[in-house]
DNA sequence: CCGACTTTGTGCACACGTTCACAAGCGGTA
DNA sequence: TACCGCTTGTGAACGTGTGCACAAAGTCGG
C-alpha cells in the first residue's frame, strides 16, 4: 500500500558528531533529518503546492497526510524537524510551509541538470517538463555519438561529451544524470566528479564508485520490479499455505 | 541457525505440500525479509549474474560486498535471511546464489508487464532491452491516443486503453506500468486494477489509492532531485559554516 | 473573559534495520 | 589425525525511524 524508500546506501559519510549540541544552528538541524523524512518533505511540498494552485490557503496534518499518503503524526513529526510553523487548533498555512520546506530541501537556489547519454531515456528526461517547473532546469546534454552533438533536444543541444568539463563548469551544472550504457557509467561518472558535479542521479544498472563528497542516488527499474515479483510471490506462497492448512489470513478457516 | 532446511530443496511450484515440516514454513521465512534486504538482494543479484557471465564460481562476502557497494556483515545478514549457502572458509557458489535469490525473488515465475502511457517516457520504456532480460517481458501497451493504437513499439503494438481488462488476462499482465500525465494516473491505475493487475510501478508524480492487496512503487525523479538538492544545501551550509550571533542563511533568526 | 473544542508538537515505547564481534565450520597441510 | 588460517552465520548491542497518546496552545461562540 504504502510505497517504501528505493535504499539509499553508499557513501554518505555522516560523521556521527555527538557531542552536547547547544547552539541549534540550521546544519545541525538539517543533518538532524532523516533522509526518510526528507523524501518525504518532497512529496508534502508536492501536494501542497497542488493545493495552493487550487487556492487552499490552510491544512491541517489529517488533511495534507491523506493527500500524501501517510499517517498524520508522521507528517507531523516530519514537519517538526524543519521547525513549527502551525497554528495549534487550525492547521498550516499552506504558503508558509511550502517556502519552508524549499528553503530546508534548497530549492531557494537553483539547480542546473546535466543529462549524459541521449539515448532512448535521455531523449524522454531533456523532453521531460517536471524537472523545470520545480527547480530544475536542464541545462546541458551530453552523449559520445557525433550525429547527436549539435542537435538540439527538448530545446537544447547536445554537446559532445569531451567538452563536460567547460559546459558543466560555465553552466553551472549543480547535478548530473547518466542515461548511457551501463559500460559507460563508471567512465561518465568520473568525467562529472571531475568536473565538479557533486550530486549524481544514475538510471544504469551498475554500482559506481564515487569520492566520499559526491551524492549518488539510483534508480535501478528492474531492481523496482523484483521488489514487486518478490512480493507477488509471497503473496502467492501465503495462499497457498492457508489453502492447506485450511487456514486464511486472519486465523479465518477457510474449509472446516 | 533459525530453520534447518534438511529438504532437497522444491522450487516453489503451486503443488506445496507440507509433509510434517514446522507450520511456519516458506512464506513465513519470506515475509521476516526485511523490505529494505530485499531490495539489495535484486543488487547482489544483478552483480552476480555479471561475475556468472565473467566466468567466476566463487565469490567471498568481502569480494560480493565491495562489488555491490554494501559492507559485508550487512551481506552476510541479507544472505542469511534466504539461508545457509556459503561454505566457510571458501565462500558462495555463485550459481548456487543466483539460483536461491532467484526463487526467493519469485523470479522462477514469468512477470509480465504492461506499460501505460506510450509518450516520452513511455517509448524509453518499451524499447529498454534491460526488462525482457532480467525476466520482466513487455507482453502489452496501451494509450488513449487513437494515432497511437497499432503502431508497434519496440516490436508490441500499442492497443488502446479501453482494451485493457481483456488484452491483460489474454496476456497475463502482472505488472503494471504507469506512464501517462498525472491528471490520468489515478483512473489509469483504477482500470489496472478492475483488470486484475496486483503490482504497479507508477511515474507519475501522484500518490495513488488503491485496495490493499495492490503493491504500488513509485519512481518520482524530482523526489530524488530533490533529496539531491537537500544534500547541496546542507553541505553549503556546512561550509559556509559559521552561523553570525545565532543568524543563519537566509537571514532566519536561530536563537529568538 | 471564559470554557469548549480543535489541532499541533513531542516524549516515549516499540519495531525495524545496521553493525560488531566471534564461535562454528570448512579446506588445506603436515 | 591434528592443527591452522580463513570465511561464514548469527547473537547481541546499537542506532534510526515509526506510531501512540496527550499536554500545550491556539480558535471561536457566547
Ligand atoms: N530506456 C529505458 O527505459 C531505461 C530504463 C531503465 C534503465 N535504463 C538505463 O538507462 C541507460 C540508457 O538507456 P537507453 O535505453 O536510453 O540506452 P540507449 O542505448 O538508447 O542510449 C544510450 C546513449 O548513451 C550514449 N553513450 C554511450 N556511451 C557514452 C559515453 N561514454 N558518453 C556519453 N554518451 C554515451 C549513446 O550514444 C546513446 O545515445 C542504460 O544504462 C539503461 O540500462 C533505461
Ligand atoms: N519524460 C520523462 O522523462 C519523465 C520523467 C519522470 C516522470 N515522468 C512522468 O511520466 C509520465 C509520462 O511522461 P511523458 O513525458 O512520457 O508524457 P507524455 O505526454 O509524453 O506521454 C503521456 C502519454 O500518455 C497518454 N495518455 C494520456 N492519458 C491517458 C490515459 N487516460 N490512458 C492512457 N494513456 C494516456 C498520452 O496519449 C501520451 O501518449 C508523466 O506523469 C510524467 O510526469 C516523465
Amino acid at each position: 500500500m504504502v510505497d517504501r524508500r528505493g535504499d539509499g546506501d553508499e557513501g554518505v559519510t555522516t560523521t556521527s558528531k555527538p557531542p552536547a549540541e547547544s547552539p541549534v544552528d540550521v546544519r545541525e538541524r538539517a543533518r538532524a533529518i532523516p533522509e526518510a523524512a526528507v523524501a518525504r518533505l518532497a512529496v508534502y511540498l508536492r501536494v501542497l503546492s497542488g493545493m495552493a494552485e487550487q487556492g487552499v490557503t490552510t491544512i491541517s496534518s489529517e488533511e495534507l497526510a491523506g493527500a500524501a499518503g501517510v499517517n498524520s503524526a508522521k507528517l507531523r513529526k516530519d514537519l517538526s524537524y524543519i521547525g513549527s510553523y502551525g497554528t495549534r487548533g487550525v492547521g498550516y498555512d499552506v504558503e508558509v510551509l511550502v517556502s519552508h520546506i524549499e528553503r530546508i530541501l534548497g530549492l531557494t537556489r537553483k539547480h542546473s541538470v546535466a543529462v549524459v547519454g541521449i539515448g532512448n531515456l535521455g531523449h524522454a528526461l531533456a523532453n521531460y517538463g517536471g524537472f523545470p517547473s520545480r527547480g530544475f532546469p536542464v541545462a546541458a546534454l551530453f552523449d559520445i555519438d557525433p550525429d547527436l552533438t549539435g542537435v538540439p533536444v527538448g530545446g537544447i543541444p547536445v554537446d559532445h561529451i569531451d567538452d563536460i568539463t567547460t559546459v558543466c563548469a560555465e553552466r553551472e551544472v549543480s547535478i548530473g544524470v547518466i542515461a548511457t550504457p551501463p559500460q559507460a557509467a563508471q567512465a561518465v561518472c568520473d568525467r562529472l566528479v571531475s568536473a565538479g558535479v557533486q550530486c549524481i542521479l544514475n538510471f544504469a544498472p551498475v554500482v559506481l564508485q564515487v569520492p566520499d563528497y559526491v551524492e549518488v542516488r539510483k534508480v535501478d527499474l528492474a531492481v523496482e520490479m523484483q521488489i514487486l515479483s518478490f512480493h507477488v510471490a509471497r503473496r502467492a506462497d501465503e495462499a497457498a499455505g492457508d489453502v492447506v492448512n485450511g487456514v486464511g489470513v486472519d486465523g479465518v478457516v477457510i474449509r472446516p
